[in-house]
This record gives C-alpha cells, structure tokens and sequence, in this order.
DNA sequence: TGACATTTGTCCGTATGTATA
DNA sequence: CTATACATACGGACAAATGTC
C-alpha cells in the first residue's frame, strides 16, 4: 500500500494548489529519491493519478498537473454515492412499505410475478445545490430486515457491510423524459420540460439484481471529461 | 508493445466466445509460458483489459470474463469518435458556412464579438442504428482552410494529422431538451418530446477550445458501467 | 477451526526502447 | 546529435486473500 499513500500524498498537493494546473511534476526518479520507493511504486501511483484525471505524462517531456474540470464531477457520480463522503445532503423519505412484483418489475429482476418487493422513494437535497427523486426497487428475499432507519442513511453500506454482500458492478442508464404532473409539483419544475433520468441497477455476484433506482435530478446536466 | 499484443489477443477470445463471460482465465503464471513473456508484461496486459471492462479479478482466486454489458457502449462514445473505427456511417452535410460570433459565442469561445466562424450541420445515419445530428462552430483564426469535403470525412483527423495540433482533452455535457420544430423534422421525431443533448467541447493544448458541437441522438439513450 | 497450497497484489532493482526538447 | 524523461520489459521476492482439505 506504498503507491497509494504517495498517490494521496500527490493528489493533495495538486487539490491544495501546491502542484497547480499546468506545472510538471518531478521525474519519476526524483520521486523515487523523495519518497525512498522504487521506480515501479511511483510508476503505479503516477498511473492512478492518471486514471482519476489528475495529471498527464507524455514521454520524453515530463508529468503535468490537469486543470480541475478535468477531475471534477467525474463518471457521472449519481448521488447514491456521494452519501459516503459528504454529509451534506438531506434525506426525506417520502413512501417506503412492500409491493409485488408486476409484469415490468418481475422481468426486471427475473422474478416471478406477485413476488415481494420493497419500495421506497425519498428526496435528498445537495445542500446549495439541486434536489433528487429516487424511486428504489429491492427484492424482498435477500434483504428481510430492511427498514425506514436505512433508507435515512446509506442503503449502499447496508448491502455492503450489515448483509455482506458483495456489489459486482452497476448500470446506468441515461434518458430524457418530459416531467409528469406528479413530478412537477415534488421537485418544482414545469409539466412537460424535459428531464434527465437515470435508471440504475447495482448487481451482486452472478449477476443478482440488487437494486433497481429510477433517479431525476432538477439539475438537468451531466458532465463528462475525457483525455487524450 | 508485447503487452497490447497479448491485451489484443485474450481481447479477441473474450468477444469470439472462447472465453465465455464467467470463465476463469488462465492463471497469469500459465500465460507468461504461453506467450513466453515475463509477469510484469502479462500483468499489463491484464491490466488493461480490467481497465476496459473484459474481465475483473480477486485477490486469491482468478481472473475472470466479464458479461457483455461491461464493455458494450462504454464510457459515452458519441458518434464522432467512432468514425474512425467503422465505416458504417453515412454523412449527409446539410449547411456550411462562415459566422459572425454573437454574445453566446464569443463567452464560450472567449473571442471577441464579430469574430468569423466556420459553422456547419450534418446528419449522420449509422447504419442499422441510429441518427445524430450535429451543430457544429469552429474558430475561423485556427482553420484557415476549412473546407467542406472536410467535413464529409473526419474533422479530428483534419485537426491532428492537417493541422497538427495536438487535442487536450474534451469535456461532454448531457442535458435533456423539448424536441423543437426545425429537429422534430429533421429527424422525424414528435415536437416537444424528451430527447438527449451532448454538447461537446474538444480543447487543443493550454484550453484553447477548437471545436464546439451540440449534438442531438434519436437513440433516446446512454448507458455506463461500472464495476466495483 | 486450522493448516496449506494456490493465485493475485505489491514491491524491488535493472536494462533497454522511444518520444521530446 | 545529445541529453532527458517517460514507456516497456525482465526476473525475483514476499504479502495478502481465497478455496480446500
């Protein structure tokens, strides 16, 4: 766990501005003599730098700091993620109890139909910034004690930690709507604008359908950025 | 360039079926006999097909084939990125010209008002699929001789291998939009629906912006994978 | 429960290739 | 042309997680 404590140790000094945009890096071999590691363990940090958006190299010229778009709101971070990391969001649930599965639902998580489910969907506000309606499907058979206190705080580290699941990937899946009556009123927006949705599935191993999340921001805009 | 040749290799069994989604691979002490090639460059290799999405691995345990929807449609590729890989594109040009920035353009392309741009439409068809539309404004000072068999080809080959300059990085913006008039039938889509927009950016070095499109998709759809 | 072999992960030192200035 | 700096590659050693007996 070397590379990782040099790749933090160099991700500060460029989010502190110590390393601001543009500037070079030292050469991989002064890292070497700073840090005592060898080439190898730098190269490793260096590439994870890399692959979050923080810095470039290009051979025979040196290792240069990215400006901030390029790291910020990175790979489309929905918020169910950012719970982990920033207090700063307030959750209301709105509706939580058990369903059964219809036809749609059922197909979704290759269950039979009438099977059991639950369903909540709360509102979070990023404070000083936009809201979220998240709409969320959880199959009943793999997550029997689940309750209202979860869904307050991180649903993510109940299947993680509490259930010890395992999550194995997830899906996004990005769509424009027009905005419902319904919608309209909850996050104030005007009936009939167009929206972003975002449907997300998190699966476990063997591809079990965890969760099934239908998610619309009233910030209608994703940004991505890519490097050469 | 031996690790992209084995990266190439397990790449191509992994889409044939060879290695079907699920298998273990071969362990990476197995591949360095086969393809006579020490661990670090075997390791490489692997390394990059887990960066692509084709298998994952765990500590203890193996290499494994991911299912397909790790590495289908990854990481927003619009259309004008995938000129170059396929021909099945059929470019029509539907408008071409020089412009007068006005207040908007002039902020986005940080010149100053009145300054010439190239401008120009274009409607492609991928075959068996989808239509993009694309807007397209282009600084005239960079570009001299912009023309528009250009445009019915690749403009990003124009703009590195022509022009020689080296493209930075782009920053992709996703916003939902009411299909209007001019769009609805120009793509054959219903007025006021919901659809997908990708405003596009392409910067050339120290944030000189090159290139600005809005493109409009009628595949109302994007999707991104993750893995954990 | 515990011991053990297997497999990937991390790390070191060194040598050579190649793009850049 | 030369020096510099990153990229690729080799081989070896130990750590940590996993699966099995």
């Amino acid at each position: 766990m070397k590379y990782i404590n040099v790749y933090k140790d160099i991700k500060g000094k460029i989010l502190k501005g110590i390393y601001p945009p543009g500037a070079t890096l030292e050469g991989e071999e002064i890292f070497c003599e700073m840090y005592g590691l060898s080439r190898t363990t730098i190269r490793k940090a260096i590439a994870k730098l890399k692959q979050d958006g923080y810095v470039h190299s290009r051979q025979g010229s040196g290792i240069f700091v990215n400006p901030p778009e390029f790291y910020e709101e990175k790979s489309l971070t929905t918020i169910s993620e950012r719970i982990d990391k920033t207090e700063n969001i307030e959750t209301t649930v709105l509706d939580f109890k058990t369903i059964e599965a219809d036809e749609e639902l059922s197909e979704i998580f290759n269950l039979s139909i009438g099977s059991k489910l639950f369903y909540y969907t709360r509102v979070r506000k990023i404070v000083d910034s936009h809201n979220v309606l998240e709409k969320t499907y959880m199959p009943y058979y793999l997550f029997k004690d689940f309750n209202k206190d979860i869904i307050k705080k991180s649903v993510s580290k109940y299947i993680e930690k509490d259930c010890h699941y395992t999550i194995s990937h997830d899906i996004k899946n990005i769509k424009a709507i027009n905005v419902d009556k319904e919608l309209a009123q909850l996050l104030n927006m005007e009936e009939g604008s167009a929206t972003l949705q975002i449907q997300h599935k998190v699966y476990l191993n063997k591809s079990i359908l965890a969760q099934y999340t239908l998610e619309i921001q009233t910030k209608n805009n994703i940004r991505f950025v890519a490097v050469r």
